[in-house]
DNA sequence: CAGAATCCAAGTGGATACTG
DNA sequence: CAGTATCCACTTGGATTCTG
């Protein structure tokens, strides 16, 4: 859902941008990504519990939007290794004033760790 | 859908504070009273073809994480009017960098005019 | 390992009609 | 005017199974 999916249907550059983060767990790849690169399973567990389906639709559409970049490595077993577009890595930018004001004004329980987005 | 709603469920705070504007019409609710209070039915046809029932439960649920505050006037005919708190505002501001990603990036169709979040 | 396919559950949004 | 009450449609996400 975005970019050049649904042209001159937006109002306004933030329900733009939200048709590109929308679903449930772009954020987190996004989020994930913006460390280094992943391979599928691995990111898979690192996002934890996202099923294989699901998580294989929202990074076509990451894809599809120009957000990530799908690298596939022609080895067996198969080796296939996402990692974040130029866009992508500015989309996260844009992102980090909404991760701080989050973090400040919603109850957030992760472990310490790095304050990401 | 956020704040006190879910607390503790959140991985960072992107995800935590999408879980406040992740309505359909949210953020062009937030975009609207940035300018203005508005009154119900003002506001439901500035969006327009947002139906009564799910502008109000909208409402509702920014309400409810003290983004939007609900000022009843104990009038003939009934008037209720919508503005933005505090917190709202500074939602607002830390939508901005995000707005301004989807106008460079997203096609954006709307009509010449403020260049809005 | 990295997915595709299928089927299903739930949440979200919408249309319409009615009320204080 | 500013909603509420129903009922319905669709989209999103999930569980499971299967394959190159």
């Amino acid at each position: 859902m975005a970019t050049v999916r649904r042209p001159g249907s937006y109002h306004c550059g933030i329900d733009a941008a939200m048709d590109v983060i929308g679903g449930k767990w772009k954020v987190l790849v996004l989020w994930a990504l913006d460390e280094r690169p992943y391979r599928f399973g691995e990111l898979r567990r690192a996002l934890g519990g996202v099923t294989e389906k699901v998580l294989a639709a929202q990074l076509r559409e990451l894809e599809e939007d120009g957000i990530v970049h799908r690298e596939v490595y022609d080895e067996v077993p198969p080796r296939v290794e996402y990692s974040l577009t130029a866009r992508g890595a500015s989309l996260n930018e844009a992102l980090a004033p909404l991760g701080a004001w989050g973090r400040q004004n919603v109850a957030v329980v992760s472990p310490p760790q790095v304050p990401g987005p």
